[in-house]
DNA sequence: CTGAAAGCGCTTACAG
DNA sequence: CTGAAAGCGCTTACAG
């Protein structure tokens, strides 16, 4: 109330500048083949009379929303917020919004629900971020729906999907030489879930690494955890317990690193010398532990805003039946903290009780 | 591309059911006044054509977008995060859809920022979440604008604006007479920022519980951080260095406590036995640090939900016009963890230098 | 380089 | 309880 101040529309600013409202439209949407004595006054009339365009007439009279979609399956995840602030950053600058949905991929309806934001808010395009990238039931709705799609971390190749994605493979295998070289030998390994892509990425890293030294990879030594701290708490239980347990643990997630010093802690053993931990990603929670977490780097931000750009520029570019999938490959960083060290006794997790020093 | 099949429109239904489209429109709306018979035809052909209500075209038509705003100024943090999962989850129960902006509220064009956010989207109602529901610049351009706001864990009272909240001081309050139960008797404070409302509510619970004791606040034992991990690091260290250190630290967020339970480790402080450790909220990290935090749960999903709830509820009743701003208290708990104990030595600080045991 | 007309898919008054 | 008409603010072909 107070305002009764219609906004100002495209008439408004076609009457204040002396032009057709198409003109103006032609402004609006950055067309070539203005006068520029004419584009002049245009802008200056949507300036001066501080006028936004109507999306929802934008988008009923055109084609697009000017809306991309996040669909995500992991609900207040900090990898997934991260992506997320990049999109963001990049949909502001581009004059696109965002609009979010949680995808319970665990449910039984996913199709429906998918279904049901692609009809009912129409985006341009969906940005899909882990573990939902590889749901075959989302990407059967959307491949079907034939809306353009970026995956945010999926597999690299294919020609179907478009994607933006570290080589975690890569990144898996530097930690773990990183941890050779500090001369580990007995390396734990926490995976995630096997429906996760990532999963066995990142295994296949770790399995490069010791390969490389010709040290053959012990079954013992694998424990499948799940990305959450939870899920790790039995399994750095079962590795420290084993006869002759790892000096060093590399979880496939921060999260689950967390869990594992935890575990290390409540026995009484001392970090790193007891044992080195490392984590994945570089979530803020590695660097809120103790000792910090050494861990790869995953620049979450930026794989969101190129995910967000490579998707509206292919939304700009009219022809939108070409067939080119892109990629974009984004680097990652080892970053070496406190948690990791050199081993120090033979048998560490056996030198100590549950009582702490 | 494959899918030429046009979406049903309300015409297709309107035919399919053999009535106006007016009439079509009013069981979309629920109207009342709609006789039976007729409700049933137009719902099975609604099921039959698949139909979805284009967006685009009852926001330009009507009056309404169906799209709440949430404004942050916080990205990707967990209480924050948290939140947004339960405007989410009732904004899809309801029919609603949810925007996401960030409000940089520290920069200089805050004021343009939400205005634009206005302009562009025009969301049916906005709902802010802490840090900025006490922004003044924000605050004056919603109000300004005119459009229905609910306000997340602000001040209670005031009868210019709706909110959702937990009575932090009392919850501050319990907590702070946990600790003193246990016996401690000198016990830091880690403070939030100071334009944070947040900051004083638990500042004054804190205080209250000493006073109940006949206790006086002792101005050493009280700190400023910034409600970030790094931010309550030093502070931390100031209060563990005092000639009579603190047997107890209650860190005003989870984030801060995880903090001091690192520069405790640091110093070889065993925790909870040379020092108690509390935080606030109960985000992920409160189970994550060893020993796991004693601190207070904000429901912050319920938050979000109840927000969401209020302002949608507000929305459908048509008479925008009236004067109640409704506000809704949402009860907290006490989670009593590890992290929290007796005190034990006369002077733990002291007896240990920065070696572990 | 610019414009007049039609139409996107709904809802709002207004009738009956 | 139901409907015919107008209009929301843009963009799309189509002309010139």
């Amino acid at each position: 109330m107070g305002n009764d101040a219609r906004k100002p529309t495209i008439i408004d600013v076609a009457r204040e500048s002396g032009v057709s409202i198409k003109t103006v439209s032609r402004v609006l949407n950055g067309e070539p083949y203005v006068n520029r004595a004419t584009l002049d006054k245009v802008m200056k009339a949507i300036h001066d009379l501080g006028y936004h365009p109507n999306m929802s007439a934008r988008t009923l009279a055109g084609k697009r929303s000017y809306l991309l979609g996040h669909l995500y399956g992991d609900p207040a995840g900090p990898y997934t917020m991260e992506i997320q602030v990049g999109l963001l950053n990049r949909c502001r600058a581009r004059g696109y919004h965002l609009l979010i949905e949680e995808i319970d991929y665990r449910g039984q309806d996913v199709e429906r629900r998918v279904r049901a934001v692609l009809d009912w808010l129409r985006p341009d395009g969906v940005v899909l971020t882990a573990p939902i990238t590889d749901e075959p039931r989302v990407l059967s709705v959307l491949t079907e729906s034939g809306i353009p799609l970026v995956r945010v971390t999926a597999e690299s190749g294919g020609d179907t999907f478009s994607s933006v994605w570290i080589d975690e493979r890569q990144a898996a295998a530097a930690l773990t030489r990183h941890l050779l070289s500090l001369g580990h030998r007995r390396i734990g390994l926490i995976k995630g879930p096997a429906n996760h892509g990532a999963t066995e990425r990142r295994h296949l890293g770790y399995r490069d690494a010791l390969a490389e030294l010709g040290i053959a990879e012990d079954p013992d030594l694998i424990e499948h955890g799940a990305f959450t701290f939870p899920s790790a708490l039995p399994c750095a239980e079962r590795l420290l317990s084993l006869p002759e347990p790892p000096t060093a643990i590399f979880a496939c997630n921060d999260e689950m690193a967390a869990a594992v010093i935890v575990v290390a802690q409540a026995r009484g053993l001392s970090l790193p010398d007891d044992l080195s931990v490392a984590g994945f990603d570089d979530c803020p929670i590695a660097s809120m532990t103790w000792p910090p977490l050494t861990t790869v780097r995953q620049p979450m931000r930026k794989l969101g805003e190129e995910a967000a750009d490579l998707l509206i520029s292919r939304l700009m570019e009219r022809p939108r039946g070409d067939a080119t999938v892109p990629h974009r490959l984004v680097s990652h960083d080892l970053v070496v903290r406190a948690s990791t060290a050199p081993p120090k006794a033979q048998n560490p997790a056996r030198r100590r009780t549950r009582k702490a020093g």
